[in-house]
RNA sequence: CGGGGCGUAGCUCAGCCUGGCUAGAGCGCUUGGUUUGGGACCAAGAUGUCGUAGGUUCAAAUCCUAUCGCCCCGACCA
């Protein structure tokens, strides 16, 4: 390709809308431009570097015996309504009519229209399992995007769907499909790895998120120095010692503890550990109120408050509410003698962290304004409803798996992720087959999704210097960028045959053949990122010579005109 | 949805507070010339519904109101 014939619109400046470095880069190299909020152009570089992630996740996904398909972008309400989704997936879902008011939606994810064809199509155990993917553009009408294609409301990606006839095949190929996962990141040059997550709003009972780990990363994630322990910190758990299960011997008195609301306030003023006082979070929820307590000195997690209550959504409660409940200002909950249940709003649950089980002496609100109570006692003076892991993990907490390293917390980007779906969409959609036994069954599902504009844009997150892009080659636009310095003939003579020469070796080369000064060219190479770059001057060529320098390392050799196709060809390999 | 910020030339931004003649700079672009190995120089030039609508005023980029768009933080999120 031609520089002179392509359009590569680079910045010198950084665009004023952008924020992390991978979209500054992307604008400023001329990959991508936005044209409304979350959606962008992608232009021949972007395009081009799109194409080679898509080639990869293709290559690896056929390796793993997975077939190729394309879905429709824009889908009848009618299978979403089948599914529940309609009413539940919210705003997100963008929805739209037809000339003759028919609604529709534009494809978030494609669950039911998958689950759809293969409801119509496969009856029998014997033509299961199969793994169906498709490389789309998807759209989700997301709260805020930002940060280029890392969170856009149109995005590329590619998901895949599997159909087993029993768990124990699914749970088989569900490694096959991480597996690929990991090598289809270890391609694209990108330090990837598999990560135990949430199921969220997808549902399902198990996955995993495959995340590139940069500290501009959306995601967190706990981490264990000493084994292979890694999740995200939605679900993240820590090895904790449960409460000393001392007897319950103290006395509950009432104190007077004016305008003290924090636990650091209260600690201090009533000199205990804020480990001795009964956080006291009050949640609403669809299914009424939720008390949850925890230690003073632990972060309450709400995943897991959400996953251990059952509910659809669940919100701070908000000021009026927590009057209602406790009859006093925010700032003074606690657990003993909560109403069962409050009029207008629904009943009350409590639920505990585990660190709260067996706790004696300690310290809470006394639902009272201004007051505080000591000497409660779990079991005693409140009931929990359970006892479980509420808490958020923190650094230098000792692993669960291993029980001896410490976790760190780290950022990364969520590229990928895989999960078990179970049967949610096969029993919806009655998507079932037939066994040996010619019983009906639904058939067992899980899904797989890798965000192909988010790859991209990871891979420059984590390859970049004060100059621009350095692509990994497998991603690179180019493997080559050809650049002529000077007006002299014999340059852009010699320049020319190299470039026929690099085509005829199918190798992918772009020859900044335009008339500019030297600096401009080396600039907006070097911003580019191209992996290799083949510079052809008019001293070096008067010696038979050309400059090679690797974008990577800034290392340059002086090489034959004639040797330069095979350096490149062996560099390549 | 809550909070904050911004909208002036292709890009980055000044001017606005304290209204005043013809709206500016740098970069980019066009033409000519000199240059040519790391974002050149000289000369000449083109480019704007000052986001949009309304209002106040003798007079609005500037003040007021509404509206649209974009960015950031939060809430949210396969």
């Amino acid at each position: 390709m031609k520089y002179s014939k392509s359009l590569i619109p680079t910045l010198r400046e950084d665009p004023a809308d952008a924020e992390c470095v991978s979209h500054k880069l992307m604008l400023r190299a001329g990959l991508i431009r936005q044209v409304t909020r979350g959606s962008y152009d992608y232009l021949p570089l972007g395009l081009r570097v799109i194409r080679k992630v898509e080639k990869i996740v293709r290559e690896e996904m056929d390796a793993a015996g997975c077939q190729e398909v394309l879905l429709p972008i824009v889908i009848p309400a009618e299978l979403w309504q089948e599914s529940g989704r309609w009413e539940r997936y919210g705003k997100e879902l963008l929805r739209v009519k037809d000339r003759s008011n028919r609604d529709f939606c534009i494809g978030p994810t494609h669950e039911e229209v998958i689950t759809d064809l293969v409801r119509r199509e496969i009856k029998s155990y014997r033509d299961l399992p199969k793994n169906l993917y498709q490389i789309n553009t998807k759209y989700r009408d997301e709260v805020r995007p930002r940060f280029g294609l890392m969170r856009g409301r149109e995005f590329i990606m590619k998901d895949g769907y599997s159909f087993h006839t029993s768990v124990e095949d699914l749970d088989r190929h569900y490694e096959v499909m991480k597996n690929a996962y990991l090598k289809i990141f270890q391609r694209c040059g990108l330090d990837a790895r598999a990560v135990e997550a949430d199921t969220g709003s997808i549902g399902g009972y198990s996955s995993h998120e495959l995340v590139v780990l940069a500290d501009t990363g959306e995601s967190i994630i706990a981490t264990c120095g000493k084994c292979d322990y890694t999740a995200s910190a939605e679900i993240a758990a820590s090895a904790r010692p449960s409460a000393k299960k001392s007897k319950a011997s103290s006395t509950v008195k009432e104190v007077h503890t004016p305008s003290l609301k924090t636990v650091e306030e209260v600690a201090s003023y009533l000199k205990v550990e804020p480990s001795q006082m009964i956080k006291t979070l009050i949640y609403l929820t669809d299914k009424g109120l939720i008390v949850a307590l925890i230690a003073g000195n632990l972060e309450l997690n709400e995943v897991k408050l959400t996953n251990a209550t059952g509910a659809a959504f669940l919100t701070m409660a908000d000021e009026a509410a927590v009057k209602k409940l406790t009859g006093a200002e925010v700032g003074f909950a606690g657990p003993v003698s909560l109403p069962a249940e409050v009029q207008g709003i629904g009943k009350v649950r409590i639920i505990a962290d585990i660190s709260i089980e067996g706790i004696s002496n300690a310290v809470t609100g006394a639902n009272k304004t201004d007051y505080h109570l000591t000497g409660v006692c779990d079991a005693r003076d409140f009931k929990a409803e359970k006892y479980i892991d509420l808490s958020s993990v923190k650094k230098g907490d000792v692993c669960p798996k291993c029980g001896k390293g410490k976790l760190d917390i780290v950022r990364g980007i969520e590229v990928g992720q895989v999960f078990k779906l179970g049967t949610k969409y096969s029993e919806a959609l009655k998507a079932v087959f037939l066994d040996e036994n010619g019983k009906e069954k639904p058939m067992i599902m899980g899904t797989y999704g890798i965000g192909i504009g988010r790859t991209a844009a990871a891979a420059i997150e984590q390859n970049n210097d004060e100059n621009g892009i350095i692509w990994p080659l497998p991603l690179a636009p180019f493997h080559v960028e050809l650049i002529s310095v000077g007006e002299d003939s014999k340059v852009s003579e010699t320049a020319e045959k190299i470039y026929a020469e690099l085509m005829k070796n199918g190798i992918e080369v772009l020859f900044d053949d335009r008339a500019g000064r030297p600096g401009v060219k080396f600039a907006d190479a070097d911003l580019i990122g191209i992996p290799y770059q083949a510079i052809i001057g008019k001293k070096a060529i008067e010696q038979g010579k050309i400059e090679f320098k690797i974008r990577k390392t800034g290392e340059r050799k002086m090489v034959g005109a004639k040797d330069i196709i095979d350096l490149i060809n062996k560099e390549l390999h």
